[in-house]
DNA sequence: TAAATATAGTTTAAGTATATACTATCTATG
DNA sequence: CATAGATAGTATATACTTAAACTATATTTA
């Protein structure tokens, strides 16, 4: 007979139901562009900051610099961004939406934002601000360690 | 020139920093006992839970029946987890613990919940409080949509 | 300057995850 | 009872993700 879990323990079960159930609804809207989440955010990412090298990329989004090669070598593929060997640092290449990517982006980019938009709408006005804050907090609190 | 981002956005970003933040450390905790964050969710799951058909697990654990079928048969293979025919049912299996799994669950699950406990003090107990509070409210208020 | 060290990108191996199609079994309806 | 539809589990194809080893280029330092 288990015992019962531990408020801390049920905090991170929410956060994990939270973000999968926003996650979903994200991937969903995604799928409509044939894109996948993790090329959305190195297509937002380009889009926000235009002219990053890979290392920047996989620093920015939290992911290893392997993991940004399999899905730029897609994303080429797929015509959305281009490699170009960096003027200045041999090793490096530069990676840059293509015309087509960034016609995506500027369609995708803010339908994406309007739906995490809706997604916190659930929440009254102060619990959404409220939220803001103590994450941000939160996110602050656990950097150093 | 990008327009700044939206609270909401910002929430979202910092939502997925504090996973990953949190993620990481449990990560790193779990490897210790060559566990992987997956393989450890169907371990603490059975633990708490004894006897569940493959399905079921999938449906708690937020993820497909496929997934589940590869998480298994490594689980199995490592001596952690064994399958049964259902005795009323003849399409199910009944997933259980193995002797050794139960060792380990008995182990690493009260450790995983003290590393977690550990992750959400760094914030005062006030917030701590709110945060699960929101959460559990912004959880409810997502589920019908 | 030469050698040691660090960094950017790639490759590989293993695991995670989904959707889809498929088999076997169960359940409901005619 | 027969069959039509639902469900449990599996197999496959594709994509995501990491750690580790590797190559090539930069940087530091002796």
């Amino acid at each position: 007979m288990p015992p019962r879990l531990s408020q801390e323990v049920r905090t991170w079960l929410h956060l994990h139901r939270v973000m999968a159930a926003i996650s979903q609804r994200l991937t969903a809207q995604l799928a409509n562009y044939n894109l996948t989440s993790a090329q959305f955010d190195v297509l937002a990412q380009l889009y926000r900051t235009p002219g990053l090298v890979q290392q920047a990329l996989a620093d920015r989004l939290l992911v290893s610099k392997g993991n940004i090669v399999g899905l730029l070598n897609r994303m080429e593929q797929a015509g959305l961004v281009t490699r170009q060997p960096h003027p200045e640092d041999g090793r490096a290449h530069l990676v840059s939406l293509t015309p087509h990517g960034t016609t995506l982006a500027t369609q995708v980019v803010p339908e994406h934002e309007a739906l995490i938009v809706e997604c916190l709408a659930v929440l009254s006005p102060e619990d959404g601000n409220s939220l803001h804050d103590l994450l941000r907090r939160f996110n602050h609190a656990l950097r150093p360690a």
